[in-house]
RNA sequence: GCAUCCAUAGCUCAGCUGGAUAGAGCAACGGUUUUCUAAACCGUAGGUCAUAGGUUCGAAUCCUAUUGGGUGUACCA
């Protein structure tokens, strides 16, 4: 039983005894000890004052002597207002540091049986990757890890989607103005390259628009009378039919994407189990509707379309399939939902979709739990806000979109001007240099959008560039590496326990105190599935570890040879906690830098 | 209009189910290297937690209203 638990019990205890009252467990309320007061856990005794009928001073002074009294690792307490500080004896937390810190499993959880799908990326395949689909990318893939290191099976999906107009209308551009134009012979990335041709869609749509207005034509007659754009209606629903030149067409073009993507995918080390397309599943979802009618969930108008009612529930009605019996967007997700349940058969699902589908997804979930589906509750849209400009929103047709793979190489290429000129890659080869410039700048990158909560909006500037220090991802690597050429100085060997009498430094027992909470802290941050609840504790260590660094002399020459133990037993599991812990945020610490 | 999210230091962000004097980083200023990697460490300065009420022994945190901003409200996806 930990420390905590049993000052729970005792203090339950202690109220039974001394004022014959029933504390709940719950009001029971413990804290770390401020700094500036002696002791280590605090006991908030407010809670406790309608038990004891009497002042918080003397109630706490009083369960400071009764827990001082029967619990053996108390040895003092003081009391501060109504907050009583307790202290715990050195040897309890050297024991708690030998015996669960030390050992090499610390910090897994055990398997917990659940199956859990995180479905996030998402791209649609008419366009290069852009800053908030690395957001995406990342905080899926992170949040993926997160679920894995807390116990479950994770399945992570990409649901791709392949089809639709704005495919078509890349394809129609390339057909027109590409003169068969492929990424070899244009020396395009894939992705970039089907882009293109995307803007220049717009483009000449535009200027179609344009010269009907100038024929008098409205802007929204223009929209929809322009060649253009009917032309591109005309190949989707040559694509529906199938169409032999428009699916060749089709094909090639999103292989040419595919390639693109699996580049900035390895880039980013994103991976997925399974691949969903959407040209696969846009038929997908009329049994469900069928059902709903069947069970009278959905209603039928009088010209053949399918609704819900959710006005009850304080939402609108909501169109579930056309009146020419054909999909919508909804649809299609019902249908998706249910084929994911019927392939994984899964506790929870997770949909990593940005808070623009915040409405969508509450409409999804209540339509399912309405159908009666079981596995309704475990859905969980994990709605993340949007990557901002200073200017304001990124937008394609004005430019200002910042492209993945352009801030990967430039977070690499800074990296790389930052490390030379710090002057510490001398002995490194140059494959070596790569891979390390790689490393932090993509430990940078990935830091500063993990760092922030998934549901806040983040702010990008691209004229400044991403930090390497401070509360960086960079600081985190450096002082990995720091310590593992420390270990390899000290000849560490991983095996030696000290006894528990020594005696610790405020920073030591600080620093044991917050290492024991990494546990919790992976379970807490999966619970929430923020990744950046674990990348703020993961910088409380390093920050932890530089202190203490600095503070005791060098750690190589120490002569006592259990102090210098403890100090390296002490480095040894920061390290391995900064290494596994940016392991979860997919950040490589270097081994030195 | 309705729904929903957000507002904390000059800037970017933390702040757990309400608990002590609201914390970091950056930027500014000052200091630390004959000592294990100075991408580090220590210090100074910087706040009416948007505003006004309310609940409470106690509110950045919970409730209400207001202000400002984002997003959504398609037989688009």
């Amino acid at each position: 039983m930990n420390i905590e638990q049993h000052i729970v019990t005792k203090t339950v205890e202690a109220v039974k005894s001394l004022y014959s009252q029933d504390l709940p467990e719950a009001q029971v309320n413990l804290q770390d000890t401020r700094s500036e007061f002696e002791g280590q856990i605090t006991l908030v005794v407010f809670p406790v004052v309608r038990f004891s009928k009497k002042s918080p001073e003397v109630t706490a002074t009083e369960l400071g002597e009764y827990l001082q009294a029967n619990v053996d690792e108390i040895t003092g307490f003081n009391v501060v207002k109504g907050f009583l500080n307790l202290s715990v004896a050195n040897a309890h937390w050297v024991d708690l540091f030998n015996t669960t810190i030390l050992r090499p499993d610390f910090g897994t959880i055990p398997a917990n049986g659940k199956k859990v799908m995180v479905e996030y990326s998402s791209p649609n395949t008419n366009k290069p990757l852009h800053l908030g689909h690395v957001r995406n990318n990342l905080l899926g893939y992170s949040v993926s890890e997160l679920l894995k290191a807390s116990g479950s099976e994770v399945y992570k999906v990409n649901l791709v989607n392949d089809r639709g107009i704005h495919i078509c209308k890349s394809m129609l551009a390339w057909q027109k103005w590409g003169n068969g134009e492929t990424p070899e012979s244009a020396g395009i990335k894939g992705d970039h390259l089907v882009g293109k041709y995307y803007v220049i869609f717009d483009k000449e749509y535009k200027k179609e628009i344009e010269a009907l207005k100038q024929e008098g034509q409205t802007e929204e007659e223009a929209k929809k009378n322009a060649p253009l754009i009917k032309a591109a209606q005309a190949m989707l629903l040559a694509w529906e039919a199938g169409d032999d030149e428009v699916i060749s067409l089709w094909k090639t073009m999103n292989t040419w994407v595919y390639d693109g993507f699996e580049v900035t995918y390895k880039n980013l080390g994103v991976d997925f189990d399974k691949f969903y397309y959407e040209s696969n599943t846009y038929l997908l979802g009329k049994d469900t509707v069928e059902e709903g009618l069947a069970s009278g969930v959905f209603y039928k108008k009088e010209d053949g379309s399918v609704w819900i009612d959710l006005t009850a529930d304080g939402l609108d009605q909501k169109l579930v399939l056309r009146a020419d019996g054909t999909s919508v967007y909804i649809t299609q997700d019902l249908g998706t939902a249910q084929m994911k349940q019927d392939d994984f058969e899964l506790d929870e699902s997770i949909y990593v979709v940005g808070n623009e589908q915040d409405y969508h997804f509450k409409v999804l979930f209540l339509i399912l739990e309405k159908l009666g589906k079981s596995w309704a509750k475990g859905l969980y849209h994990l709605s993340y806000g949007m990557v901002d400009l200073p200017s304001g929103k990124m937008k394609s047709r004005e430019g200002t979109v910042v492209d993945a793979d352009d801030l990967i190489a430039e977070m690499v290429a800074t990296a790389k001007e930052k490390t030379e000129a710090l002057g510490k890659v001398d002995r490194f080869s140059e494959e070596e240099k790569e891979q390390l410039y790689f490393n932090i700048g993509m430990g940078a990158l990935k830091y500063f959008l993990l760092k922030v909560e998934p549901k806040k909006r983040l702010l990008f500037d691209p004229a400044e560039s991403i930090d390497f220090q401070g509360n960086t991802g960079p600081f985190i690597q450096y002082t990995h590496a720091r310590i593992k050429s420390l270990l390899l100085k000290a000849d560490f060997r991983e095996d030696q326990r000290v006894d528990n009498q020594i005696p610790l430094s405020a920073t030591e027992l600080e620093m044991i105190i917050l290492l024991a909470k990494y546990p919790a802290e992976i379970a807490s941050a999966a619970k929430s599935f923020s990744p950046a609840s674990l990348a703020n504790y993961i910088y409380e260590v390093a920050k932890m570890f530089n202190k203490f660094y600095h503070e005791v002399p060098p750690i190589v020459k120490e002569e006592d040879q259990q102090l210098k133990q403890l100090r390296l037993n002490l480095s040894w599991v920061t390290a391995n906690i900064l290494k596994s812990g940016t392991r979860i945020l997919g950040i490589e610490v270097p081994e030195r830098m």
